[in-house]
DNA sequence: TCAAAAGTGTTTGGGTTACACCCATGA
DNA sequence: TCATGGGTGTAACCCAAACACTTTTGA
């Protein structure tokens, strides 16, 4: 190393993870309460330092499951925050990710190691005051997913295998913070040829009970590779 | 700070800062010949650690100027690249940022330390091996760019305050690397009503002469505000 | 008068919007 | 039989795509 580059070599990284869930017509965060100095009792995203010596999407996974218990979820990048007084014990700059997962599967996620009190699922409209500036850091990965979801087929990340078309209109409406018309919506689904009809019905609901699809990333992937086709919503 | 965080605090974060320009139909890259350790001799994006005490934002801006003269270059993140082996000088994390500039303004960047030894522009066809992962870095910053140019009137900061259609689809054409039909082209840019006529007409061409047009931010932003305009290519 | 790019209109098809009623089920 | 959400068709409109010739200038 220069003798000139060693004042440079003082910084720490972070990563937070940004969980989406979707249950109930909700679209969910998840949040861990800290159990250690700085923010102490409160909820924060499921972050934590880097090693100097590991990758920093495997710092993702192992915090994401040291905090919370989920393994093997897939994530992105969505922006890094570091602006020098973020963090009181130094400065520390952080890497955000976002997941969207099958909230069904990983309905109690529970924190692994004693920098975690708890872990729980919030509704994005019902988020609890948090730690850091990781207000901005859940607002910026609401606003990429709400840019993403309307082209690509990721609100099916969300949902279970099996879903009816009301769970998939009532995803984007609140993903997306609107309403949409039912006809129009699931012409255009249904349109794009992108869904298997299950064959099977719900059970056990006060009404007529709707038919399930569910969707296949790959053969999704195959539209894309052999007739580049487009996911527009 | 807590004893177990120590261990943390041993990281570097720099910035790299990808200026695209256009000029005579084609897209360009700002690129500095490396002057020191590691990577000397080598071509690279401008960029350099950051200090502890530093914002990024700030540290961009400064860097910019240093490798290339450059000023009051507006930019934007793009994404930050952290695998462990990347630097090897150590842990080095670097944030990407990109900016679009009239490259009229900046024909000749010319380095302000013994840390480059030139400044170039290349145009992203012909590119040359570059130090570090910045390949990656470039290839992550021209697929967002074209991402962007579709739905965010940025495609008018590549160009002079005055320009023809002509350069207007040449410059869509080389960032999207497609060929747009003209009349539909310029039906839908006029459609948008973004342009002011500016009553003059290009001079010494060989040819008919293009009527000159140029495009305010100020007006689009309050399209956008007062009726939501979207702008779509 | 020639070369070179500027400039322009119309038709067609597909997709989006808007809109209201009947259907199947459990309680 | 009632409440509840599931499920469907059609007309009007708009936008995107395709396509070829005339105009203006400098050389």
């Amino acid at each position: 190393m220069l003798p000139e580059s060693q004042a440079f070599f003082k910084v720490a990284v972070s990563v937070d993870n940004i969980i989406f869930g979707f249950d109930r017509g909700k679209l969910n965060v998840l949040l861990i309460k800290r159990a250690k100095f700085p923010y102490e009792g409160e909820w924060a995203l499921p972050g934590y330092l880097v090693f100097p010596e590991e990758d920093i999407e495997e710092a993702a996974d192992r915090v994401l499951y040291e905090l919370t218990g989920l393994k093997n979820v897939p994530s992105e990048q969505v922006k890094t925050f570091g602006s020098v007084e973020r963090h009181p014990e130094g400065r520390v700059i952080t890497v955000a990710y976002y997941s969207l997962i099958k909230q069904s599967d990983y309905a109690d996620p529970a924190p692994r190691t004693s920098y975690a009190r708890e872990a729980k699922w919030f509704s994005i409209n019902q988020l609890p005051a948090v730690a850091f500036d990781h207000k901005d850091i859940i607002e910026a990965s609401i606003s990429r997913l709400q840019r993403r979801v309307r082209t690509q087929p990721i609100g099916f990340d969300l949902l279970p295998p099996k879903f009816t078309l009301s769970d998939l209109q009532a995803l984007y409406e609140s993903i997306l913070n609107t309403v949409l018309e039912k006809r129009n919506f699931r012409k255009k689904i249904m349109s794009m040829s992108l869904l298997t009809d299950e064959g099977v019905t719900q059970e056990g609901v006060a009404h007529r009970p709707a038919r399930l699809f569910s969707f296949s990333k790959t053969e999704y992937d195959q539209l894309v590779e052999s007739e580049g086709f487009v996911f527009k919503i």
